[in-house]
DNA sequence: GTCGTATGTGTTATGTTATAACACATCAAG
DNA sequence: CTTGATGTGTTATAACATAACACATACGAC
């Protein structure tokens, strides 16, 4: 699956450096902790080091397992709560269709993100809509409703799964 | 919260007529099924009436209370089974955000559905996105992804909660 | 330092949403 | 009437999520 000596990987159907993705992710957590004065605990920082290494979408249980495996936190609400931290500080996303987490790919960045599902390998990637674009026609269709926060679910499937089925 | 004998009501955000856009959506599904030869049976055709009358995103276990009061299903797969055939027709939409359902708002026509979601009094508001804007920036990022389906969900407040809370 | 408050965590229990699996019913075509 | 395909009834269980309360820890005020 990972390809020799080379820092890049195909992760979320996209090529990058992942090391550096994941460091650059952590510092920009850090950062934003520190300077909102919000505690960025054990828990939270491995829940987030999980999110990222794996780089795909993971069930509140599958990150508990881990959790759990390097005794931090036994039961649900140690890994919901986690969670819901760092949904709520924008270093992870959850996508409803999948019942399951992401690490966030533009952290700190305020962005509508867009999730490309693959119902097949169930790999996510997240691109982004910038805001210019095809939000004024929705917003056209909220006569006094205030948007606070959005976001894309695309179903279908990634170019591995589709040369894999039709070689 | 009705409005005397006039034919609009307040619903989704939007006044519209509402006896009308019931039969209407009735009708359509009607006409798509004989067309491409699906049983719109009991379960399936009341299911979408009570999705319709309602008019609101309602998770599967109220649709199926409704449903066993009238003596069509009693267990959850009952409901999931009929919910299932008119998402998968598209008569109705599935809200991820809510594990919730609603009724299509423009049954028969293709469209990418674009919910507002009031996260107050958990109204929604089915509008669409015109599969021209927007969604070449999201294509943009998918290289090599094949969309099949796509749908965006926008949370915030509605006018009527807005009024409420800031009078 | 210690006190008090706010915030985070541990733990138990339970609620909510969703599906697997298999028997039986219904329907439409031959 | 037979047959195969599709839909339904039913049981059981899986998967996801939160309520509630006790305890711990961090941090500023005094
Ligand atoms: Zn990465
Ligand atoms: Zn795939
Ligand atoms: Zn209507
Ligand atoms: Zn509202």
């Amino acid at each position: 699956m990972s390809s020799s000596a080379d820092p890049e990987e195909t992760l979320g159907f996209v090529r990058h450096d992942h090391a550096r993705c994941v460091a650059t992710a952590i510092r920009a957590a850090e950062r934003h902790c520190a300077d909102a004065g919000l505690r960025f605990t054990a828990v939270r920082r491995r829940a987030l080091e999980i999110l990222l290494e794996e780089h795909k979408a993971m069930g509140a249980y599958e990150v508990l397992e881990r959790l759990q495996s390097e005794g931090l936190g036994a039961q649900p609400p140690a890994a919901y709560r986690a969670l819901d931290f760092l949904v709520a500080n924008g270093f992870a996303h959850r996508i409803e269709r999948l019942n399951a987490f992401v690490a966030c790919s533009l952290p700190g960045e305020n962005h509508v993100p867009a999730f490309l599902i693959c119902r097949n390998c169930r790999k996510v990637a997240e691109t982004t809509a910038l805001p210019s674009a095809g939000i004024p026609e929705i917003v056209a269709g909220a006569t006094g409703f205030r948007i606070e926060r959005m976001l894309i679910e695309a179903e279908g499937c990634c170019a591995d799964c589709q040369e894999e089925r039709e070689p």
